[in-house]
DNA sequence: AGGCTTCCGTGACAAATGTTACAGGAACCC
DNA sequence: GGGTTCCTGTAACATTTGTCACGGAAGCCT
């Protein structure tokens, strides 16, 4: 697909102004990427800043090896802060971007990115506003770890997922759980069934229910 | 003190630029600011940015109650990326900033950080490194705290401690160690006898050698 | 049906961290 | 010197989290 003004129009209706929607339309490119591809991996370069319109992209920090703690979520009009530095200051990725659903987004080249900063207010406040965002998001994740045990966590945990998805019931499995809080399967099975008796949740397999 | 160009000049070789530099030397305001004292309090309003010169800044995370976890520290040359946020998005602080060692800055108005990112590319650059270097202080401070464990986190803690103030001995009680890396000044206690006993540091009374 | 894999539950134990309680030393003030 | 406060050490115990071991249920393939 090619995207037009028009287009564009609709999905940023109020946050844009017209001009910098006509450049955006040359400019980017227009991405489908399916559930479970990566956006971008640790150790890889970044070329073109992506602003998602719908979908769901979980970025995560692996550690030396194998784990991989989740930092926040990316959804609709999001975009990466990592991705900014990156790109501006010609960095490898230090993140995995894995898109959760699927996902259409638009590429912005870099030179753009940098080009329209001083060109189009509205496109200086979005990104400082992106900055802004991913900041607290991780000032967020924080807080979690720095503050709270392990069964307030994934009850937490849990609820922002139902946000996201917009339901009450989300697919997943104990182990996928417990990468992302970075602990062990069991220990999440565990408190997953303490949530269960405290009717705070329903187990089913593949699958939890947040009451 | 009145700021100077000259003054600049010798502090931001190679940097900025010199104009950036003169219109800076108008702008903004010097200050020294004594240990102990707040730059930033949570719920306070940002209205300028600091650039500091010398000394050294202890950027904390609040949680409902009592505690603060440790963020990061700002030295000789950077800035804060919250208060950039904050600034331009006429934001409340979610953080607390104090001052740890005797503190230069340069305070810079809001107005003018958004007006030179466009007049001057040096500035933007600044600013974006700025953002970059925050960003991957975050990212270490989870990485930690997912990470590892309390007497790994402890150790780097004072290793970090040396490197900026440039000495082996620091100044400091168990119960401040405790409160930065938000557990109990019992625990911060025991591991530093086991660290002492491993012959990585040296105990005294408000003191801790690092071997 | 039989064999295989993945996911889940669970007990038993180990290790790490948090809590409570108390005692002694150092510093300071009067 | 006597009282007071702050800092440190330490024992005993509770709670939380991590690890190991195993068995069973569901789903898939042939």
């Amino acid at each position: 697909m090619t995207l037009t003004t028009t287009y564009l129009q609709e999905t940023f209706a109020g946050t844009f102004e017209l001009a910098l929607l006509t450049d955006m339309a040359q400019a980017g490119l227009y991405k489908r990427v399916p559930t479970g591809a990566y956006l971008i991996r640790p150790g890889e370069y970044i070329r073109s800043v992506p602003i998602i319109i719908r979908g769901s992209v979980k970025i995560m920090r692996p550690d030396e090896l194998g784990r991989e703690a989740l930092l926040y979520y990316l959804g609709g009009l999001d975009s990466c802060a990592m991705s900014l530095t990156g790109c501006l200051g010609q960095k490898k990725s230090e993140i995995t971007a894995l898109v959760e659903e699927e996902t259409e987004l638009i590429a912005i080249p870099m030179e753009k990115v940098d080009e329209w900063m001083c060109r189009y207010s509205t496109w200086k406040q979005f990104i400082f506003h992106t900055y802004q965002k991913r900041f607290n998001d991780l000032l967020g994740t924080i807080d979690q770890v720095a503050f709270h045990k392990l069964d307030e966590r994934l009850l937490a945990y849990l609820r922002k997922k139902t946000q996201s998805c917009q339901c009450t019931v989300i697919s997943i499995t104990h182990q996928e759980i417990a990468q992302e809080l970075a602990t062990s399967r069991e220990v999440i099975s565990r408190l997953l069934k303490q949530l269960e008796k405290a009717a705070h949740i329903k187990l089913m397999r593949h699958k939890i229910a947040i009451l």
